[in-house]
DNA sequence: GGGCTACTTGACGGACCGGTCAACTATCAG
DNA sequence: CTGATAGTTGACCGGTCCGTCAAGTAGCCC
């Protein structure tokens, strides 16, 4: 193996951010270079094109998500007897992803926007590579979420009349929906999570 | 007055078309100006640049809205008693904005977002005019529902711990998050009406 | 050392971007 | 008929877009 490089590493760092404070279009391959050290051709050397960073951009995210997401799940403590306690754990994933928002927040002086929802919102319609690329994350994300439902409902603490094969859209949703206002309006992310408890408690049942 | 023309009004239309179905980005002046059949010099004498027709196409979509939703709860049958039927009037906006929707997914043969969504999601970043113009927008649809969810803490019919004035944000985000899911994921816009119901109901007392 | 290969470099290209402009034309009021 | 004005036209501008390429360089294996 002949020399190695942390180009693409670099490219793929700054990408994030450039994306996430901006858009992917308003950025371009120059800026996406310039920002990360990194001469145009070498650009190239690693990317076939500049989808294809914005693709390893999602991939990142995913995994920090992810992580962030089991680690949430994993410190929840388990109801009394033994059994997930599935309302708790449902919270739990609210207030992870309210925190990655507000790490967010701190590093970029306001509310950036989640890095999927931006990229959804923006290319869904140009470019369909990604737009599936993006779909399977929300497929991914709303399958962790529904585990959680199905206990919940087995369990018998989701109210009346709850759909619990909706629940995990409605929640996953709510969290693009919520960030997308905060952005827009420049408000701040702590209404992020209060929303989302919100809506978990309102689908569960009185004292659940 | 000399010389009349309904090339603005072309524009304003066909852009309206082409920012829904693409983006605001993905669209240059030139094919905003083929699809409206006006020349380019014509769009600068109509408006000072292209943000300023985004605007004007923000405009006609917020005054659909507003008819629409009037509508909505002007048809809506007065609760025994002649009070307002809050919980009936929410149930009837989510029905006005789902069939908003369907009525794009039939004509562009997909969910292709809201026009106030997209725009955001897309410029609330790089173009501060137009995000505090989508970011008042967004405002005025908060304050609709605020009317009712008041009305509806008043009456009693909340469920207990809902906060009054979260809900109409949350009921917002719940439509801004469905859409944004359903586009990403190619899916059908029966689901947004039906998520937002639950989550209204979940809102309310039980029998509300 | 030689040779293979990952990586680097910067100039280049054609297309397109949003926006400007000066000349022109149709319509109206008088 | 005249003059004022709203609207029209298409060439043109500098800048930027994404992507290509041929030539060069640094590191590792042998």
């Amino acid at each position: 193996m002949p020399r190695t490089s942390d180009a693409r590493e670099r490219l793929v760092r700054s990408a994030a951010r450039l994306f996430l404070t901006r858009s992917y279009q308003s950025v371009g391959v120059e800026e996406l270079c310039s920002a990360a050290d990194v001469r145009r051709g070498s650009f190239y050397h690693f990317f076939p094109g500049k989808s294809d960073l914005a693709k390893a951009v999602i991939d990142r995210h995913a995994a920090a998500l992810w992580a962030r997401l089991d680690e949430a799940t994993a410190v929840t403590a388990p109801a009394p007897g033994g059994a997930v306690d599935a309302a708790a754990h449902l919270h739990a994933m609210a207030d992870a992803v309210g925190e990655i928002q507000t790490g967010f927040e701190a590093r970029f002086g306001r509310v950036v926007g989640c890095p999927f929802g931006n990229l959804a919102a923006e290319l869904a319609t140009t470019d369909d590579v990604l737009r599936e690329h993006l779909a399977a994350v929300f497929a991914e994300w709303e399958r962790r979420l529904a585990v959680l439902c199905r206990v919940a409902a087995d369990q018998g603490v989701l109210r009346d009349g709850v759909d619990p094969g909706l629940l995990p859209k409605i929640l996953v949703a709510q969290f693009q929906g919520m960030i997308l206002l905060a952005k827009t309006g420049r408000s701040d992310a702590s209404q992020i999570p209060r929303a989302l408890h919100q809506v978990i408690a309102a689908n569960l049942r009185e004292g659940a």
